[in-house]
DNA sequence: TGTTGCGTTGCAACTTGTGCAACACCCATT
DNA sequence: AATGGGTGTTGCACAAGTTGCAACGCAACA
């Protein structure tokens, strides 16, 4: 709509493919040299653009701030959702988020069980944090020191006999949680749930969130749950990618795009689509 | 220089602070609504900004895969980052690496504290320049004439009893620097937070990057963090040997660049992107 | 010393972006 | 249901900003 600034964006992707000199840019926007040499320098006041001693052009340091703000700024639960309910409408059971928060884990979101038993649980409310599935995961995550100290800091309840029955036994959960990558709560919290679990990680590999797959016995034993486990943690990767920005959030908004494929040309779209592809 | 990718382009940081609307993005401007609109629609098809079911506009995906691209392409990053890792890993605390790029000194990777309570930074982000450990050596690297033009060019904003209060201070603080190799920042930038940090060459000697490790006092004293100095000291050396390339590759796997993914990561589903190129 | 290749500048022509005013829409009031 | 203030949106005429040109400066090369 803005031809000016139209050029102006469509040099960034091309810098992002690499350095480009002044001649580069201006037959990438099929315009003159001097009209390149402008928009590049008004790229540059603002820092989306760095100019590097051999006169070539590279993406500036601004530029990583502002997606760094950005992510900052995006909230994990958004992000998972829709990703939660495609998981709850594949398997059904009712799926949680949750997050580390000051001492407690935090249920953030939950899409309901579609199967009439069901557990309870309320968005916002603190989880039975040593034997939740996802409480184990967000603290396997700290370092060891600390882990240590939260150990001998909380109460160890038995709702269940299966319930975790003190410090120690938690902190060799919690090594086992952190070595392999997911977690479980078999009838720890009440006696007949079990939960699968699998973290969301950012881009520096920490644990951020949490995520969990609940069901009653009545509805499935212990094991058939666990066949769950892949699914939930490709589940969680997938979270985990577009919160660290390594996937493109796929945008409700259809890319121009040059599709190859014709519209038309399209199965008769029947799967529901599992995992977007 | 060019008015409408400077207005466009401004529209940027006020979104990173948050979702805005129109009559928001119009005021910040000081132009019409309309204008406000028509910019970042431009922005939107380019993938810069997002429009969120409320009308209000965010930062976009784009801007995050563009800024993971750029990342990608600065060299010194994914040659030190596993360093960083390996080293926050033995001592828990908030590792950078940070480059001097047009008379600022940024933050190009961070690893994060394992402790929970971190120090506030962000990659991209300018960092303290006159109190800041990394920004010390940088600085120092420069060429005679050319610091003392940088240190007269500076603000010494007293951010503590400790800051650089001046430019006289500063050069003298950066021939120490030169001298030996090495620097800290002592509650210069906050009361309460410690940083070391050593240089890291390329094959002619000259500083490239500059790595530190910070901690607040309430974690380790200045004392203990400087028990770290010889730690800090090797790594950045042993990245500057990579880099030099003096010292060949011992990358364990050879990693498509630097990517920090969960060990339970698989490929998430590679993205069509890419795009014929 | 000339030549080629690059980035840079000033300027006149005109394409482009601008502000305005009117319109369409949603939601909270009355 | 009708009203009113608050949004975002559209078409249009004007001029302001952007464009391409041609000329210049400055390297590196031969």
């Amino acid at each position: 709509m803005s031809q000016t600034v139209d050029r102006a964006l469509s040099i960034l992707p091309l810098l992002a493919e690499g350095p480009a000199d002044l001649g580069r840019v201006a037959d990438h926007l099929g315009v003159h040299k001097s009209t390149a040499l402008r928009l590049l320098r008004t790229l540059h006041e603002h820092g989306f653009v760095y100019r590097q001693s051999d006169q070539h052009y590279r993406l500036g340091a601004r530029l990583i701030a502002l997606a760094q703000e950005a992510m900052e700024n995006l909230d994990v639960r958004e992000i998972a959702h829709p990703h939660l309910v495609r998981l709850n409408e594949t398997c059904g059971h009712t799926v949680h988020l949750a997050v580390h928060e000051d001492d407690e884990v935090l249920y953030i979101d939950k899409v309901e069980s579609r199967y009439p038993v069901r557990m309870y649980s309320r968005i916002g409310k603190p989880v039975a944090i040593t034997v939740a599935a996802v409480a184990k995961l967000l603290l396997a995550d700290l370092p060891e020191s600390e882990r240590r100290a939260v150990a001998e800091k909380l109460d160890y309840p038995l709702y269940t006999a299966r319930s975790t029955p003190g410090a120690d036994a938690f902190l060799k959960e919690l090594a086992k949680v952190r070595e392999q990558g997911w977690a479980t709560d078999l009838g720890g919290h009440e006696e007949s749930i079990n939960c699968v679990a699998a973290p969301v990680r950012d881009a520096g590999g920490r644990v951020v969130a949490a995520m969990s797959v609940s069901a009653p016995n009545v509805v499935v034993t212990a094991d058939e749950l666990l066949t769950l486990l892949p699914l939930v943690r490709r589940t969680a990767d997938a979270i985990s990618g577009e919160y660290s920005g390594r996937t493109p959030v796929q945008s409700p908004v259809p890319a121009p795009a040059h599709s190859p494929v014709p519209p038309s040309a399209q199965p008769p779209a029947h799967q529901p689509d599992k995992e977007r592809s």
